[in-house]
DNA sequence: ATGTTTTGCTTAAACGTTTAAGCAATCGGT
DNA sequence: ACCGATTGCTTAAACGTTTAAGCAAAACAT
C-alpha cells in the first residue's frame, strides 16, 4: 500500500510540466477556454471553472511565467538598483518594496553597483535585457553623467528614484528632506548649548549631500551663529574618512564643540578617535550622525542619528512604480515624494548637564 | 543641424522595440539567418555575420530574453533565498554569487524568508514560477519540514545550499566547518587562561549549531575541562536573547570567565550586559562571537570572531551551480564542500596579562 | 413563432526566438 | 563531366500562453 503511493507520487513527479493543453485535452475543451476558465473570465461558465481549476490542481499544474510574459509584453520582474546591499537602509528599503511588489503579483531582480558608475551602466543593461517591466534605482557616488538612465526612459519603462536622484531626470523621486534635516539636526544641538558646530559632509555634486550642506549653512545662520569654513569639510563618508576628517577637526586650534557627519559610518569612526583621545561624548564634543543604521544604538556611546524612514521609502518607491504599471501611458514627469526625516537622540549629544 | 540631429534620436527612440524580424527585412534574409548570425553559427558567412550585426547595432536591437528563454526552456534567471539580507554575511555571499553568475550570462532573482517558515515555503513557489533554472539557498531557522525543498528537486532543477543546510535533502552543500570553529575557539580561550568557557549556542534542532555545540563538548574534553551543563545554554541568537542568556550566565553562583557565543549579534548583546555591570572584557570574562559581522570590529571592545567566508562560499555556490547547468543531467547527490574557518582575535579576548 | 441578446465556448493568430529539416549552389576531387 | 561534401541559406514548427473574432446554442422579448 505504501509502495503503491510512493510510486504513485513519483509518476507525476516524472511526468514533465503539464500545461494549459493538458488540461484542455482532459477535459476535452480548446486550451483558449482554459486559460480563461483560470482567469475567471465572465464568459466561462462555473461549472467548468471549477472542473479545470481541479484539474489543474491534479495535474499540479504551474503557469508559464515566460509564456505568458512574452505573450502579454510584460515580464512582471521590478528590477532594483542599490549602490549597496549591505547598508541597513538600502536592505530595508529593498524588503519593503518586495513586500508590496509580491502582493501584485511583481518580483523583483536585485543589483547593486558598489558605488561604480561603471557596474551601474551594467546593471542598467542586464535589466533591460531582462525585460523588466520597470526600474528602482539609487544612484552611486560616483555617477555624474546620466545618459545610461535616459536608456530606460527612451525605452518606455517607468523609472523611479529613490534616496539619491536627480532632479534633471525628470522623473519619479522619493526620498527625505536633507534640507530639513540639517535644520533639526542644528536646533537640536543649539538647544543642547553647541555654539561652534562642524559639519563633515558628503560631495557637493550629490543632491543630497548638497542639501545637507545648504540646511546646515541656513540653520546656522537662523540661530545666529557664524559660518567658518574649517569647520565645514567634504568627505567620502566612510569609516576612515571620517577618523581622517575629524581628526583634521581636533587640530584646529580653536575646537568645535558638535560634529555632524552626514553618515554614520563616517560618525563611527569619528567616534572612534574621539575616545581614543579621550574627549567626553557628549560634553566636550557632541555627535550627530546621518541613516540611523542599526549600529548607532548599539555602540558606546550610542550615537544621535537620523531616521531615513526606510520602510517608507520602500513601499512608496513600489506604489509610484505600481501606479505606473496600471495606466502604461509613461508620462514620465518630474514628481517628487518628500518625507520628513526624524531625529533620534542617543547618547552622543544629549543634554549636558 | 542640431535639432535634425536631436529629431533622429527621437524618431530613434520612438520606434518600438525592434527585433530579429526587423533585421532580417532590412537585408532581405530570413529571420532564422540573423538568429544564427548573432549566435556566430558556423553555417552563416562572416559576410552575412557582419552585416547582420552591423543593422542590430543601428538599430539598437535588444534580444527578447523572454522569447529565447521560453523557446530554449532556460530562463538564464537564478533563485536565491536567504534568511535575512540586512546581514553581512549574506548580503556578501550574493555580491560574490552574483559576480561568478553575471560573467556566465545568468542573473539573480533574489527573496529573503526573513527566518519564516511559511516565508520561505512562498519564495520557492515565487521562484519556481519565475521559472528559475537554478535555486541557491539558505534555510530560515524555523525549518524542520523539508517538504517544500523536494518540490524543488521533483521539478528536476539544481538545488544548492550553503551555511544553513541539511544533508538530508541529498543535494550540494556549501558550508565552514562549525565543529572545528568551536574546537579553534575553545582553544583560543584556553590559551588565554579561561577554565570556564560558556556557550550560549544556536537551536540544536539546526545542523550547523549542532555541529558547533558538539564541538564545543568535543573540545572542553581535548582541554581535559568539566562540561557543566547550566554553562551551555541555546539561544535564538537575537541581540535581546544574548542579553538575556548573559544575565542568566551572571546570575549563576560559580560564572564563566569566558563565554563563546554561537551569533555576532547575541554576543553584542552579551557585551552590552557586560559592560552595564562594569565586568571587565577580557580579564573577568572573554567574549567570542560566530561570524565575523563589521560591527564587531567597531565596538569597544572590539568582540573576537570566526570568519566564515562569504566570499568564498558564494563564488563556489556559483560555480557549483554551473557545474549543474552544463550538464543537464541532474545527478542530485549530497557533495559537500566544506571551508575552514578562521579566527579574527580581538580585544574581547586578547591574552590576559 | 420570430428576432435579439446573452452565454459558452472554439479557432486561429500572435508574442520573438530557436532549431530541425531541407534545399540549392558552390567546391573539391577524380 | 560528374559525384559527394560543404556552405549558406530558407521553411516551418515549436515553446506555452493570451486574445480578438466568430459561431452555435440557449435564453429572452415581442
Amino acid at each position: 500500500m505504501l509502495k503503491r503511493l510512493s510510486k504513485d507520487i513519483k509518476k507525476i513527479n516524472i511526468k514533465r510540466k503539464s500545461t494549459i493543453k493538458d488540461i484542455a485535452n482532459v477535459l476535452n475543451i480548446s486550451p483558449a477556454a482554459v486559460s480563461k476558465a483560470l482567469h475567471d473570465d465572465s464568459r466561462i461558465s462555473e461549472k467548468t471553472k471549477k472542473a479545470v481549476k481541479q484539474v489543474a490542481k491534479n495535474l499540479n499544474y504551474q503557469p508559464n511565467h515566460l509564456a505568458s510574459a512574452l505573450r502579454k509584453g510584460k515580464s512582471n520582474l521590478v528590477g532594483v538598483i542599490v549602490p549597496r546591499t549591505n547598508s541597513h537602509f538600502f536592505s530595508s528599503v529593498i524588503q519593503n518594496m518586495e513586500e508590496v511588489l509580491n502582493k501584485k503579483g511583481y518580483n523583483i531582480i536585485m543589483t547593486h553597483s558598489n558605488e561604480s558608475y561603471k557596474k551601474e551602466c551594467d546593471s542598467i543593461d542586464t535589466l533591460l535585457f531582462t525585460q523588466v517591466d520597470g526600474i528602482i534605482a539609487s544612484m552611486a557616488n560616483e555617477t555624474i553623467d546620466l545618459e545610461h538612465y535616459n536608456k530606460i526612459k527612451s525605452k518606455g519603462i517607468p523609472l523611479i528614484l529613490f534616496d539619491r536622484g536627480e532632479n534633471d531626470l525628470n522623473v519619479d523621486y522619493i526620498g527625505i528632506d536633507d534640507y530639513k534635516s540639517s535644520h533639526i539636526i542644528v536646533k537640536h544641538l543649539v538647544e543642547q548649548g553647541c555654539k561652534r558646530i562642524a559639519h563633515i559632509s558628503g560631495y557637493k555634486h550629490t543632491r543630497i549631500f548638497n542639501n545637507r550642506i545648504r540646511g546646515y549653512i541656513d540653520a546656522l545662520k537662523q540661530h545666529d551663529l557664524p559660518l567658518e569654513e574649517e569647520l565645514l569639510i567634504e568627505s567620502s563618508l566612510t569609516i576612515e574618512d571620517g577618523r581622517k576628517k575629524m581628526l583634521q577637526l581636533l587640530s584646529l586650534k580653536n575646537r568645535p564643540d558638535a560634529v555632524y557627519v552626514a553618515g554614520d559610518y563616517a560618525a563611527l569612526g569619528a567616534l572612534q578617535v574621539l575616545k581614543e583621545q579621550n574627549i567626553k561624548i557628549p560634553n566636550d564634543i557632541a555627535l550627530v550622525g546621518f541613516g540611523n543604521e542599526p549600529f548607532t544604538a548599539l555602540v558606546t556611546p550610542s550615537i544621535t542619528s537620523i531616521n531615513q524612514h526606510s520602510e517608507q521609502i520602500g513601499k512608496l518607491a513600489a506604489k509610484t512604480f505600481l501606479e505606473h504599471a496600471k495606466t502604461d501611458t509613461v508620462k514620465q514627469t518630474l514628481n517628487k515624494k518628500i518625507l520628513d526625516a526624524e531625529l533620534i537622540i542617543r547618547d552622543s549629544s544629549r543634554l549636558k548637564s
